[in-house]
DNA sequence: GCAATGACTGGTA
DNA sequence: TTACCAGCCATTG
């Protein structure tokens, strides 16, 4: 795994510059990014948010079911309530189908 | 080179 | 709906 002191690798910035594209009240799962990126997988990707993903949206990249990245539910709360980004009724978990962002579909 | 690990995913029960 | 399982693939020791 990519640790963060190290320093971030090609993938990874690609990763991050990613992340930091996806407008507010958007969100993209792992898979996704990858599946954009056309190279790695959904865990590559985790492994480059876990070391280096602190200095982008990460709130933005979650899981394929909604689900918030372990140890980091109640911040990513905080941003979705901010951002106005459409959670699930009485969980916490974003709702997918509303928010999943294509990476083609332009902010405005 | 080999075995273990991880902010994942989709299928099945 | 939640829980468990096999597959996935680069990084790490």
């Amino acid at each position: 795994m990519a640790r963060p002191d190290s320093h971030p690798s090609d993938y990874a910035e690609r990763v991050l510059e990613v992340v930091e594209r996806v407008p507010p009240g958007r969100v993209m799962s792992y898979g996704d990014i990858a599946e954009y990126l056309g190279e790695g997988g959904p865990r590559q990707v985790g492994a480059v948010m876990s070391a280096w993903g602190g200095g982008v949206p990460w709130w933005r990249v979650i899981r394929a079911d909604g689900s918030p990245p372990p140890g980091h539910e109640v911040r990513a709360l905080e941003h979705y309530a901010a951002e106005a980004t459409p959670l699930r009724p009485g969980t916490s978990r974003v709702d997918m189908r509303a928010a999943r962002w294509d990476g083609t579909e332009l902010p405005g």
